[in-house]
DNA sequence: CAAATATGATAGTATTACTATTATATTCGC
DNA sequence: GCGAATATAATAGTAATACTATCATATTTG
């Protein structure tokens, strides 16, 4: 799997940013070193000069590649949507049994994630903790109706869907498929910062995982 | 109940202010326009200056209240949690049934808020509001802990475990009552967010509410 | 090799999120 | 009713932020 995929590009929205960053070396540099730094010390305290400085390159050729950074989240949150829906899709692919297939498609929305070799310059495992800890600053602001118009967030909101699909081939009659959907997806992101942060409130830890929560409440949720 | 009640005084953490809000006219002011100006501008375009502006006083005073914008948010999301859990225990004070109990909690908590006249000063309708947009932004920073150990958060902390409580006693054998308890109070949050800005991925609606979804969900996860 | 394109360096701006200081009102104890 | 304490207001100042603009210098490409 991982040669053959050594090809594939995830596919991201391209009006989310100016210059496509992997369309050269600076902006991978930018996409890889922007994902550490914000990771190391926070979406709010990072900024394009302390990147440029971390990259050795400068403030004013970064904004050449996003427009700011709240742009540059919106971008690694897409592409980590794409390329969690790149996965779900890749393994549920052959799975005949649609409850098997939905059980599978909760487990990798809401596991932990696991480095991927396949895009050498994202350490997806730091980007994991980017979404857990910042993506929903990407939509909670003033703006959130015209970037949701200019499609900023189709990857997140189609992966969403995928999943609602899914429960509904499990039961066509189920009547909240999407709204369970999103409580998958968020409530995930959700429950691991509470094990990390607030452990009183959360029945996760290292022998219980989100998955086998979400995977417990869908299935008795709709059958 | 609006009489009788009309001493009250909802308790938020001491060490949130530097001088209690509640304890003068213009703490109260503050207070009062500071959710109405979150709430037009949101919280990021927010400062004290504006609100000074607003309210025809100094930013300075305004400081002698509170160390940062970021307090009054721990303020005003602890003291929303506060009035929930006040109307929660008072609701569910005379319910026998264990179920139709955690029905009614789940009601309380996931139900969209109407104007409570018993704290003329406060807005619950636009603070509503400014918990939906705003407050993950309370915790989603890098002193998470460091604020979670000064009590910041426990007003949040202590409403989820007494739902969590609740589930215990519809069934004492059921798995995850933290992560069930926690899903509810910031999924019902999310999904009152989708329904205004991704309404693609909810079922929720005018005619789908979030309480209906949580309270079909939490049922027949713990049956 | 010239032209186009990418990157770098520097400077500048309005705003933010404060701190510090001093002045002026208001309230309180006696 | 007065002096002291306390609350509020006014002003100034600071480092950092989130950019924009301009010009210079590499590098690539046709």
């Amino acid at each position: 799997m991982i040669n053959l995929l050594s090809n594939l590009k995830i596919a991201v929205p391209e009006n989310i940013f100016i210059k496509d960053p992997e369309s050269s070396d600076l902006g991978k540099r930018i996409v890889e070193h922007g994902i550490l730094l914000i990771d190391e010390i926070g979406f709010d305290s990072f900024t394009f000069k302390k990147l440029g400085i971390r990259i050795e390159s400068n403030e004013s050729s970064i904004y050449r590649y996003f427009e700011s950074k709240h742009k540059l989240l919106v971008y690694l949150s897409s592409w980590y949507w794409a390329w969690i829906e790149y996965q779900l899709v890749f393994a549920t692919h052959n799975i005949a049994d649609e409850e098997e297939k939905l059980k599978k498609a909760i487990d990798i929305v809401a596991r932990i994630v696991k480095q991927d070799s396949t895009f050498s310059h994202i350490n997806e495992v730091a980007l994991n903790r980017i979404i857990i800890n910042e993506s929903s600053k990407s939509y909670l602001t003033t703006d959130v109706d015209v970037e949701n118009k200019e499609g900023y967030f189709k990857v997140y909101k189609r992966l969403v869907s995928r999943i609602s699909q899914m429960i509904l081939l499990v039961n066509p009659n189920y009547k909240y498929p999407s709204s369970l959907a999103s409580t998958i997806a968020e409530g995930s992101l959700h429950q691991h910062f509470l094990k990390d942060h607030f452990k009183s409130i959360t029945d996760c830890d290292e022998s219980v995982s989100p998955s086998e929560f979400f995977v417990q409440l869908t299935l008795s949720a709709i059958k």
